[in-house]
DNA sequence: ATAATATTGTGTTTTTTTTCACAATAATTG
DNA sequence: CAATTATTGTGAAAAAAAACACAATATTAT
C-alpha cells in the first residue's frame, strides 16, 4: 500500500489483502498495542514502522546458508532480503570446487570452518540447504557455533534443544497440500 | 523409518518426530479412518499407503513453473519432487535468452505461449516464481488455462477466485519469524 | 489361562482462536 | 452543531483445536 502510495488504511482493507477478516487485524495487532485511530484506521508509514519494530527488524540480522547447491545459491543472489532486516553473509559448503568463490559477494567458506566464522561474527539465524542426510550433523555444529535460530529446506525432522527454534519449508509437502486440495475439492 | 528398516511404529514415536503428541497424531488419522492396531501401533508400509492415498498422491500430478529465474531454475533441478507425487512437465519464461532451453528434461516455452500449452497439457498446479511485478498477470493467465492450484513465492498477496487454492511461500517473512523469536525469546 | 504391557480410537474437557457485537471516537455533511 | 459515516479496540460468545482420560484390544510373559 505504501508503494501505492497510500497514506492509511483500514483494519477491513488490510484483511482483504491478507484473506482474513478485519476483525482478526485489529485482535491481533491489539495484543502489541493500539495503533490505529478510531473511524480513520491507520498511517501507513506508523503501521510499517510499528511492525517492524515489533518485528525486531530494526536491528539487522546477518544470516549464513549452508549448502550452496541449487537452492543455496538462489537464496545467495536473491536481493529482496537485503531490503528487508535480513542479510545473508556467509556461506558454507564441503564441495572444494565451491569453497573459496564469492556470490553476490557472500564468501562461501568451508564447512570445516563453521565453529570459528560462526562465532567470530557472531551470527545467531541459520539456513539450511544441505542434502537431507547431512542436514542433522550441521545443525549440530551450528547450534555448538551460538546459532539460536534455524530456516530448514531439507526435507527432515530435525531434533534440536528447545530453546532453539527452527521453521521448516517442505515444498514437497506444500505441493502435496495442492495434490490433497485438487482430490478432495 | 521405512527407510531406517522399521516394520511398525506408535503415534507416540511419530509425534516425537513431528513435535506434536501422540494424541493429536491419532485423532488427525481418525478423520480419515482406522490405521492401527490397539497395542500394536500402525506398520509404516501400510500408513504410509493410506496417507498416499489421502492425499491423492496415486494421481500423479503435472507442475508448470512460471518464471525461471534463480529459483524457478533451482526447482527445475530439484529431483526430490519427481520421487513424489509431483513432476515438473513445463517451464515459461519471457525472456528470449530462456525460451527454447530446457533444463532437467523440462522445456522452457515463452510465456506468451502459456495458455495454449497449460490447456493442451490438462496442468491443475502452477508454481509462481516471477517476479512480485508480474506474478497476478501470470496468475490470471494460469486461472484462464484451467489451472486450479498455485504455489505462489512471489511476496505479494495474489487475488484468486474462490474455488482456486493458492499456498503462498514467503520466505522473508519466515525469516522475519526467526528474528521476531530472537528479539522477544 | 491369567496377568501384565503396549497402544489404539474416541468421548469429554480444556485451551486457543476466531468471530461477533458494540461503545467510543474522529471526521464529514447538512 | 447535530446527525451521519467510518472505523477502532475490546469484552463476550462461538467455534475450532488440542489435550486428557479411558475402555477396548492385541501381544507377550508367567
Ligand atoms: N532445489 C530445490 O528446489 C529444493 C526443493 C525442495 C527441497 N530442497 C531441499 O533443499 C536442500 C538443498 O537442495 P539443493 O537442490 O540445493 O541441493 P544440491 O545438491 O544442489 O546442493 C546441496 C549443496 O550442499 C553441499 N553440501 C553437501 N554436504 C554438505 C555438508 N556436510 N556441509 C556443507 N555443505 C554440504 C553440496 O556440496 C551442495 O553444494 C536439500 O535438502 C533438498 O532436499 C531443494
Ligand atoms: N531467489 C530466492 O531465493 C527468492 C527468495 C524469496 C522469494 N523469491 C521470489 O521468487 C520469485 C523469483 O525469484 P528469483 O530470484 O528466481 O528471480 P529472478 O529474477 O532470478 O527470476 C525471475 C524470472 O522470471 C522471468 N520473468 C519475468 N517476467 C516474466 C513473465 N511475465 N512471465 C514469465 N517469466 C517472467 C525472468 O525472465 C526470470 O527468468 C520472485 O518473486 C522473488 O521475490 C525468491
Amino acid at each position: 500500500m505504501e508503494k501505492e502510495g497510500r497514506i492509511s488504511c483500514s483494519s477491513y482493507e488490510i484483511g482483504e489483502r491478507a484473506d482474513i477478516l478485519d476483525t482478526k487485524v485489529r485482535k491481533d495487532l491489539s495484543s502489541f498495542g493500539q495503533f490505529g485511530i478510531a473511524g480513520r484506521g491507520y498511517k501507513i508509514k506508523n503501521l510499517k514502522k510499528k511492525i517492524e519494530e515489533i518485528i525486531g527488524k530494526d536491528s539487522i540480522w546477518k544470516i549464513a546458508v549452508i549448502g550452496v547447491g541449487n537452492l543455496g545459491t538462489a537464496l545467495l543472489k536473491y536481493p529482496g532480503f537485503k531490503e528487508e532486516c535480513c542479510k545473508i553473509v556467509l556461506a558454507f559448503d564441503s564441495d572444494p570446487q565451491k569453497i573459496g568463490k564469492i556470490i553476490d559477494s557472500v564468501p562461501i567458506y568451508d564447512i570445516e570452518s563453521i565453529e570459528r566464522e560462526i562465532r567470530k561474527n557472531n551470527l545467531k539465524i541459520g539456513i539450511i540447504a544441505t542434502p537431507s542426510e547431512e542436514a542433522q550433523n550441521v545443525v549440530n555444529r551450528l547450534i555448538k557455533s551460538g546459532i539460536k535460530a534455524l530456516l530448514n529446506f531439507a526435507p527432515v525432522s530435525l531434533s534440536v534443544p528447545d530453546d532453539i527454534k527452527i521453521i521448516d519449508i517442505d515444498l514437497t509437502a506444500r505441493l502435496e497440500a495442492l495434490a490433497y486440495y485438487l482430490t478432495h475439492k
